[in-house]
DNA sequence: GGAAGTAAATTCACTATGCAGTATACTTTG
DNA sequence: CAAAGTATACTGCATAGTGAATTTACTTCC
């Protein structure tokens, strides 16, 4: 077997993923990943069956980088969860400041395929939201909070917010501000056991339907 | 002058919207739109000099409605911040309830095209959010909260975060998540008036440079 | 009132290009 | 040699954008 076919799958799938991660889904074409790649796109269709399927393997193999990278950052976590989490954001300030940043590869490609329900690439970008979200909560359940779960999720929509509306404004202090957040919510957990939580709220007289439909 | 240019104009934005908020933009074609506006294509040419300006035009267009929305939002709203904002929330799930929702047409379009910082549709999305998150603040400096700007932002930043992740999950959950999130936030702003906010965090040693780079 | 003029609005038919995917032949290595 | 891997050259289709004719409705002048 000549030129070890693993080395061309790996390559193809970085390159691919460069490409994807900048660009987006579609507007990247075989060609351009063939070349990125050092092949011809006939050895793309000799290794992937598809644009989508390479797609599909793309997400996965970043998948288990993105989790071993966040278990080796947990790892390395034993302090306070406000301490922990204020590293997180730290890493995020420090993600999105790369010049060339163009957003979380996941997330974009998820968003450009939204109204693909059955594609393979959005089943695998769902498994790896959760699973990094559970072991966030793992980690904050190391820490000693006890709605881990909610709090894992809070702070992930803070973060999965800040990634997008930096995207929007190119303004980075959105990281700030949702680090900001994010102490708040944490001390919220830690100071508040368990109770003054779902106190009933009363409700104003009926809103418009579409006042967010931006 | 045949049927007025006005309506034909209205008509095209609208079928383009609808088409660009479920699918994106570089997988929508102009015959698309040509084919959902009942006009051919030499017809939105003659209208638009180009794909990308019909883009802009159509999110200059939504600007306008979606602020519009947000101020008879605004006005209805005189109660407490914390209502204000649990109404806000309540409004995102019923939005994102929406059978075929396929996330905030600002928000998607952008994320499509994050790596052209130079396209007008970025800069009009750009004060688009802009100007909501001000309304936003401002509303809530009515209703006495005296750092509007922000928790406007902090926010602001749990909304898109959900809008991102009940796009990837599917799972509606997140604007739960987000509006208990947001309640925090806003007690946090309300009861401790203005100072305990920048105190001195320990620093737990150095994390690792990619945990976060999905 | 109506014919003729006119410019805006719209259509049909077309070009050129880019792109996913393929048929087939050649090359490398065990 | 045989099988895995790579390259050249191609097909067919979708798509952004265009040239030139044609229709439409309003104005002007008799």
């Amino acid at each position: 077997m000549p030129r070890s076919a693993d080395l061309t799958r790996k390559c193809i799938l970085e390159a691919a993923y460069r490409l994807f991660r900048r660009q987006g889904y579609s507007r990247v074409s075989m060609d351009e990943i063939a070349a990125a790649a050092r092949l011809t796109k006939r050895t793309l269709y000799y290794h992937f069956r598809s644009k989508d399927d390479l797609l599909a393997r793309v997400l996965e193999a970043q998948h288990e980088l993105a989790l071993q990278a966040f278990q080796s950052f947990a790892d390395q976590m034993t302090g306070s969860a406000e301490a922990i989490v204020e590293a997180m954001f730290r890493e995020l300030a420090v993600w999105v400041d790369k010049p060339r940043w163009a957003g979380s590869g996941f997330t974009r490609l998820v968003i450009e395929l939204a109204d693909l329900p059955g594609h393979p690439a959005r089943t695998i970008a769902r498994r790896h939201k959760a699973q990094l979200e559970r072991s966030l909560a793992d980690l904050l359940g190391r820490a000693g909070i006890e709605r881990k779960e909610e709090l894992a999720r809070e702070i992930w929509l803070l973060s999965e917010g800040a990634i997008s509306l930096i995207l929007v404004h190119g303004d980075r202090g959105y990281s700030a501000a949702a680090m900001r957040a994010a102490r708040t919510l944490v001390r919220h957990h830690t100071e508040v056991p368990a109770s003054t939580r779902t106190k009933r709220r009363y409700v104003q007289r009926r809103p418009s339907r579409t006042a967010l439909a931006s």
